[in-house]
DNA sequence: GTCTATATCAGGATAGAC
DNA sequence: GTCTATCCTGATATAGAC
């Protein structure tokens, strides 16, 4: 699975050779079709690989880095808003590993367009993601209501969708799309805040 | 070109045929190389056809369609608003023509991903696209300064792009979409309208 | 479970006639 | 300019031994 997700970061879903599969993980190819049992099989499975892994990763890993500024768990406003800006900014990092869960994310959503068989885990994954942001800006609006919270939640995981695509094709910098999630993220907030 | 675009709407970028293409526009396989070269040849028409067409609709068409509130061209900052969530929303329409382009635009910008040959085009398209909505912001907001409306329009055309792919892979409907780009601008009008 | 062939086929591209 | 026929590569998938 992971050398799937590795070929998939390079060549595409749909550039996926079961042939480089094999190679990448150090097997012959009819051992991946005995496991898998076709090449549709392989990608379910690394699909479903890949959403969990970003799922995983997306939540927070490490909470006691040395940021320390409050002690009590959940955090006030201010460090949610902290942990919210470093969940989603965790998307564009120039570090292999998120590289290939962006790009194999973006695959996923691209293939999508033709491959209605994708949609359903697809659209899981999503739900759980503008779900979890949605939580994260709840706690820095409390008062905020429930779908303003989440259509933020969609508009800024959309936003990081389109900006990741743009990243990964070369056409936006890495320290630019920062920038530009950042100042989505305090609009968004001043937004939500003047609401009532 | 035409039944290209539909190919690639139909099939996406990477799940061209070349026969299939022929068969759209019926004529043979041979036809196609002789004016094309190649496959990529065919791509690169396509896609050169499909931005053109684009940029064309993108902009406005029909201007004295009744709304009548004004006179002078260039329309006070109501109309430049006005003409901006037209604009904006011009991509999201169940219509087969605007569905195609969508659908191509986001298969080009995905393929870019691991294409690097597709990505000048891409990237030219791309900063007309946002220099022609930072355009329009400009004229609802005449104070701002222009790096705050490019990155506006930056964050609006990559929020489009994001849902874009999620409405046409099935995971979000249309009038929720719409909905809120509709958000999105206001939200971003008001940023512009608080700089200074 | 894992490998070395190998069958099979789809699809890009060309030859050569008209 | 346009077609029919065909070549040929590369990729999926399977057979059968170990």
């Amino acid at each position: 699975m992971e050398g799937a997700a590795r070929v998939i970061a390079r060549r595409g879903v749909r550039g996926l050779r079961v042939a480089e599969l094999a190679a990448e993980a150090g097997v012959s190819t009819a051992l991946v079709y005995y496991h898998f049992q076709d090449r549709a099989g392989v990608l379910r499975h690394t699909l479903e690989f890949i959403s969990d892994r970003a799922e995983r990763y997306t939540s927070n890993e490490d909470e006691g880095e040395g940021e320390g500024e409050g002690e009590d768990d959940g955090g006030g406003p201010h460090d949610a808003r902290q942990e919210l800006e470093r969940s989603l900014l965790l998307e564009f990092q120039d570090v292999p590993e998120v590289r290939e869960n962006s790009t194999a994310w973006g695959e996923l959503r691209a293939s999508a367009v033709f491959e209605p068989e994708l949609r359903g885990d697809l659209a899981g994954a999503t739900l759980t993601w503008i779900h979890d942001v949605a939580g994260l800006l709840g706690r820095t609006r409390p008062t905020a209501p429930a779908p303003a919270l989440t259509a933020s939640a969609e508009r800024l995981t959309g936003l990081l969708e389109g900006l990741s695509t743009r990243w990964l094709s070369g056409a936006l910098p890495l320290n630019h799309a920062r920038e530009l999630v950042r100042e989505a993220i305090s609009i968004e907030l001043d937004a939500l805040g003047r609401i009532i």
